[in-house]
RNA sequence: GUGUUCGUAGCUCAGCUGGAUAGAGCAACGGCCUUCUAAGCCGUGGGUCGGGGGUUCGAAUCCCUUCGAGCACACCA
C-alpha cells in the first residue's frame, strides 16, 4: 500500500505529465501553512527553470488538470506558484479504512534484511550506569523499529569479559580466600558449583581491585599475568570467569528486563577470541597488515580524508589483541553465523574514529561482504541539569538501578497527590509511566545531540513526555471501555466499516485527527530509513494533540446520531492502535489506568 | 594545532532533501471542570535562527568566512 505522500504525488506527478512537464516535479509534501492547505506541491517552481515559464503558469497547468479528482477537494495555484491541496473526506476515509484493515496500518516496508544491532556493551562484574542507558534505549527502540519494517533482527549485547578486569578480580579473589582451590594450580577434582561471591560482593572487588592496581605496581603485574593466565585457560580461573559470568549476567538481565530491554544474544568479546590467530594470520599473509612502531596495524586512510585516518591497531607492540582487534573478530563471526546485511553499533559518538577505522579494516579485508551495511549510530552524552555529564550529587557515577528507583518512587509520589489510588495499583503504573518518561525523555531528542536529563521535567507529565503520551491512550481506553459497558455492540466489530461516516467535518478536529493517523506510513520510512526514534516521538505528540483537542470538542458517549458515534468509535479504535504501536517501537507501554 | 559536531524564545528542544507569517513544551499571564480522566483544552506575551559574506525567484536549511562550545585525534575500551 503506497503511503498518503506517495499517493499523492503519483496524483500530481500525473497532472504534470499531463500538461506535459517532466513528473519528477511532482513531488508533494505535508503542508507547512496548515491555514492554507492539507497538502502543497512546490515543484512548479522548480520546473520554471527548465521549462522558461513563469511558475504560476505551470502551477495553473497542473491544476487544470487536476480538477475533477476524486483525490482532491481543493486545488489551487498560488503566486508564485505554490500548488496547495485539501484531499477530499471520501478519499481520506477510504484510506484510513484500509489502515485499520492492515496489520501494520498500511505501512508496507520492503524490509527482509538481516540486521544485526548491537547496543549494549556493558561490562560484566560492574553494575550498570547511566553511560549505559542511552546505548539500551536507543539500541532497544532501533531494534523493534527494524523488525517493524520487516527485517529479521538480532540485538547482541556484546558484553565486555575478556580484559584486565576479569584479571583483577581473580586476583583480589585470591588476596581475600587464597585458601579456594581455583587457586591451587594442582587441583585436578570438580570445582564447587556455587560461587564464591554474590553479585554485591563482586560489585565490590571490583572496584577495589582496580583502585589498588592503580597504586600498587606489584598488584597490577599480577593482575595483568592473571589475565593472561585465564586467557591461555588455566582451569581454575576459567572457573572463576564461568562464575563471574553466570552471576553477572544473571543480575544484568534483570536489570535491562527492568528496562524493558531484551537481547537475542548474549555474546561476549571472549566469544570471538578464538577466531583472532587466524584472522590475523590472514590479515598478515593478504598483506594488509604490517608493522609500524611495533604493532600490527592496517592502513585505513583514504584519498579525499578531510584529515588522515590513523592505522587501525591490530596488535599492540607485545603482541596483545585490543578492542578493533575483537571488533573484527566479532564481524567475522557474525558474518559466519548469520550473515548480516547490516550491522547497526550503538555506542557512544566519542567512538566514531574507532569504528570508522574498523569498518574500513572490514571491508578492505573483507571480514564483511561488499553490500554489508556498516552504521555508526553514535550517540552524545547525558547531562545534568548544569549542562555537564550527568553525575550523583558527590560527583560519582550514578547506578541505572539508583536512576530508575528515584523516578519510580517521583512518580508514584505524584500519582499518589494526583488522586487516590490503591498503593498497590499505582506502584504498578509508576513504574510504567516512569519507564515511559525516561525513555521518552531520552528518545524525543535526536540521538546523536547531547541532551539534558532533567527528571523534574521528565516526570511533570505536561508537556512534550511520555506521560502525556501515555494519559492520551489512557483517556482513549477508558472512552472504548466504557462505550462497550454502556451495552453498545463490540466496539472492536464497529472498527472499520463507520470509517466513512466520518467524512462531514463539522469541526475540523477530526478531519485534523485523521490527516495525523494517515501519516504514519511515511513517519515510519522516515524512522527507519534514518533510524530515528524522535521521529516517531514528534509524529506521536502531534497524534496525541490532535486526538485531545477532538476529545474536547466532541463528547462521544452521549453522542445522540449513532452512526456518527460509531464512526468516531472506529477513529478512536484507530488512534488507540496506533499510538499503542508507536510507544512499543519506542520501547514502553501503557498502562490500563493512571 | 588538525578534524568533526553543534550554536534557533529566559530554559529544554523540533524544523521533513531550500519555499509562503520559524514551531512546540516548560516558565509568565488570562480563560475553561454539575457532562467520556483538568496528567487536559483555548488564548496572550516572548526571535536580527551566534556574526558577516555568497549561491537562488526564495536560505534556519546549501557554500565560504569569523566568533563561541562540545568531542576525537596509533598501542585504553
Amino acid at each position: 500500500m503506497d503511503t498518503m505522500i506517495e499517493k499523492l504525488t503519483k496524483e500530481v506527478a500525473g497532472a504534470f505529465a499531463k500538461a506535459g512537464y517532466d513528473e519528477k516535479y511532482g513531488k508533494v509534501t505535508l503542508s507547512n501553512r496548515p491555514d492554507l492547505c492539507e497538502f502543497q506541491c512546490n515543484g512548479a517552481m522548480s520546473a520554471a527553470k527548465e521549462y522558461h515559464k513563469a511558475p504560476i503558469m505551470i502551477a495553473n497547468d497542473v491544476a487544470e488538470n487536476l480538477t475533477g479528482s476524486e483525490t482532491f477537494s481543493e486545488v489551487s495555484a498560488v503566486a508564485p506558484g505554490f500548488l496547495n491541496f485539501k484531499v477530499s473526506p471520501a478519499f481520506l476515509c477510504a484510506y484510513l479504512r484500509a489502515m485499520t484493515e492492515d496489520e501494520k496500518f498500511g505501512y508496507a516496508p520492503s524490509g527482509g534484511r538481516k540486521i544485526i544491532v548491537d547496543y549494549g556493551g556493558p561490562n560484566v562484574a560492574k553494575p550498570l550506569h547511566i553511560g549505559h542507558l542511552r546505548a539500551a534505549i536507543i539500541g532497544e527502540s532501533v531494534k523493534r523499529i527494524c523488525k517493524y519494517a520487516g527485517n529479521e533482527v538480532v540485538g547482541d549485547i556484546h558484553l565486555g569479559d575478556w580484559g584486565l578486569q576479569m584479571g583483577l578480580i581473580i586476583t583480589e579473589l585470591k588476596k581475600r580466600k587464597p585458601e579456594l582451590p581455583y587457586f591451587d594450580p594442582d587441583f585436578t577434582g570438580t570445582y564447587p558449583e556455587e560461587a564464591p561471591f554474590t553479585i554485591s560482593e563482586l560489585e565490590e572487588i571490583y572496584p577495589s581491585a582496580s583502585a589498588k592496581s592503580k597504586e600498587d605496581e606489584a598488584y597490577k603485574e599480577e593482575a595483568l599475568a592473571a589475565t593472561h593466565d585465564l586467557q591461555s585457560g588455566r582451569r581454575g580461573y576459567r572457573a572463576i570467569w564461568d562464575h563471574i559470568m553466570r552471576i553477572s549476567v544473571a543480575d544484568l538481565k534483570k536489570n535491562y528486563e527492568n528496562l524493558d530491554v531484551h537481547f537475542e544474544w548474549w555474546k561476549g568479546e571472549s566469544d570471538v577470541q578464538p577466531l583472532i590467530p587466524q584472522m590475523v594470520q590472514d590479515l598478515k599473509d593478504s598483506g594488509l597488515a604490517h608493522e609500524s612502531e611495533g604493532a600490527l596495524v592496517v592502513d585505513v586512510s583514504e584519498e579525499g580524508d578531510a584529515k588522515e585516518v590513523p592505522p587501525c591497531i591490530i596488535l599492540k607492540s607485545d603482541g596483545a589483541a585490543l578492542y578493533a582487534t575483537t571488533d573484527l573478530a566479532t564481524l567475522l563471526d557474525r558474518k559466519s553465523v548469520f550473515d548480516p546485511d547490516q550491522v547497526i553499533y550503538v555506542v557512544d559518538k566519542r567512538q566514531e574514529m574507532h569504528f570508522l577505522q574498523v569498518f574500513r579494516t572490514a571491508r578492505k579485508a573483507g571480514i564483511v561482504k561488499k553490500d554489508t551495511g556498516l552504521d555508526f549510530l553514535g550517540f552524545g552524552t547525558m547531562n545534568g541539569k548544569d549542562g555537564k555529564p550527568f553525575k550523583t550529587r558527590s560527583g560519582g557515577v550514578m547506578r541505572l538501578e539508583t536512576l530508575i528507583e528515584d523516578i519510580n518512587t517521583q512518580m508514584y509520589t505524584k500519582i499518589m497527590e494526583n488522586h487516590e489510588a490503591d498503593p498497590e495499583e499505582a506502584k504498578e503504573t509508576a513504574k510504567i509511566v516512569a519507564l515511559s518518561a525516561i525513555k521518552y525523555g531520552d528518545l524525543s531528542n535526536q540521538a546523536t545531540k547531547d541532551y539534558v536529563f532533567d527528571s523534574d521535567k521528565f516526570t511533570s507529565f505536561e508537556g512534550n513526555t511520555g506521560p502525556y503520551i501515555l494519559y492520551t491512550i489512557v483517556r482513549i481506553k477508558s472512552i472504548l471501555q466504557k462505550y462497550v459497558q454502556a451495552g453498545q455492540t463490540d466496539a472492536q466489530k464497529t472498527a472499520s466499516p463507520e470509517l466513512c461516516k466520518l467524512m462531514n467535518p463539522e469541526h475540523d478536529s477530526d478531519k485534523s485527527l485523521m490527516l495525523e493517523l494517515v501519516r504514519f506510513s511515511d513517519v515510519m520510512n522516515e524512522a527507519y530509513t534514518e533510524l530515528a526514534p524522535h521521529k516517531i516521538c514528534a509524529y506521536i505528540y502531534d497524534v496525541a494533540n490532535a486526538f485531545n483537542r477532538f476529545y474536547h470538542e466532541n463528547k462521544i458517549l452521549v453522542e445522540e446520531d449513532k452512526e456518527k458515534q460509531q464512526g468516531w468509535i472506529a477513529l478512536l479504535l484507530l488512534t488507540e492502535k496506533l499510538l499503542t504501536t508507536c510507544i512499543d517501537l519506542l520501547g514502553f507501554s501503557a498502562p490500563e489506568r493512571m
